[in-house]
DNA sequence: GAATAAAGTGTAAATTGCACACTAAGTAGT
DNA sequence: ACTACTTAGTGTGCAATTTACACTTTATTC
């Protein structure tokens, strides 16, 4: 009494450049021979098969680390894929074999949203077959499978969860102003934030520290930066 | 490259009785004679491996309406266990192999929650092999594979979305009291609340509607009915 | 008709959320 | 050194929401 079915994890890995939120994608020709042809590009966020002995919150933590090399970030499971379709019933089956799945089998993808700092990121070429880009949230192209739908799910769940649980901080550099995590907090949630407010708001935080240091390089009067203490249990 | 994994998915049925929050177990014996011995019954969310052709949401949809029959009742994914060891490093690997899977293979699972109205439930004997129990959920006992840690996570998720998804109202019968809708998410919550002011925020919700009739058989002032409307959408 | 048991109802105080505009501090250019 | 520019930084009043709190009503039972 067995269904064997394949099961991976997918990683929409989040990121902030300071203009806009990025999805880190994976581009993937069709074949190994390295000549890209420019309509044979696919592109998918990153995931992996589960290894037998692995658990899923490993095999995403590893996936995690092929890309960036980074341990320790937030990782957080938030639904699993398992249409019957999913994967199996794509046009591009030729492309599918190439990549990771065989065509004949169902795969199930439990998926992970991850945000990193894009100062940490480092990506490590040779991990994936494909080239690691980042691309803007409101940008996503056509992607593998299902992965349209994972992504904006995604998306949907950060946008839930930023404000309860004061993870927008993940995003930034070690060091930021209050008026940069505004405008991530104002890019995440897609609407402006007051000044004010915002800033009484994160001043309760007792996990977000001044610094005895102050923004440089700019033609303009200097902010106060902050870190943010992750150790620090907020309730 | 495959990773041949079986999943199922398992189902934490709550229920309401007036008095506790119940949880649906499964309990089933060692052996298929019909004679149980105590020490050998084993208890056990309702669960069941995904067809191979099914969705997950189908699957779960499946395994609740082998318990109840019933159909279209609030039924959501909440997480998905893939320890490696959650099923394969059991002791009684005896017992596992009678129940459902082959002990040598690792067994992922797609957990969702469901919330039915007692009166509505009943049992379809055959459909599992073991009898349906109703148990409240402070005195879960001991469950096979890591179904406490499942049910202990239900849980923690109704609570947090009892609230925002106006949900509460699944468990209770068809014409409920104020009163009995009060206890129910004081049950859920673990907490007292204020008449006066719960009743305010029921009544600012239009999918609660008062009925022409009043509670009966009671020694007391009897309470105005309500029922609920799944279909008005709330905002 | 008296006792009992739960139903049902309003108000005031405290807290939180929301809108709103000016001053401060630095840089760049003259 | 002064001016223009650009973003940082700060407080208050009003509205809405949340919280705390106690008595009257309506039926049943004896």
């Amino acid at each position: 009494m067995q269904n064997q079915l394949d099961v991976s994890v997918d990683c929409v890995l989040f990121g902030f450049d300071g203009e806009g939120l990025k999805v880190l994608l994976i581009e993937q020709g069709l074949d190994e021979s390295g000549s890209l042809s420019k309509d044979q590009v696919q592109t998918a966020l990153p995931g992996d098969l589960v290894y037998l002995d692995e658990s899923l919150d490993a095999s995403a933590e590893r996936v995690l680390k092929e890309l960036t090399s980074l341990d320790g970030i937030y990782l957080k499971q938030f639904h699993t894929f398992g249409d019957p379709q999913r994967v199996k019933g794509l046009k591009d089956q030729d492309w599918l074999r190439s990549f990771r799945a065989n065509p004949e089998r169902r795969v199930i993808t439990v998926a992970y949203y991850s945000l990193v700092k894009m100062e940490d990121y480092q990506p490590q070429p040779s991990s994936f077959a494909g080239k690691a880009i980042w691309v803007d949230v409101n940008e996503i192209p056509d992607l593998a499978f299902d992965h349209n739908d994972i992504a904006e799910k995604a998306l949907t769940v950060l946008r839930e969860e930023l404000d309860s649980k004061h993870i927008g901080f993940e995003l930034l550099p070690e060091k930021f102003t209050l008026s940069q995590l505004q405008l991530l907090y104002e890019i995440i949630l897609d609407k402006k934030l007051d000044k004010r407010n915002f800033r009484k708001n994160i001043k309760k935080m007792d996990q977000v520290i001044p610094l005895d240091e102050k923004q440089q390089g700019v033609f303009h009067k200097p902010a106060q930066l902050f870190r943010f203490d992750k150790e620090n249990p907020e309730d």
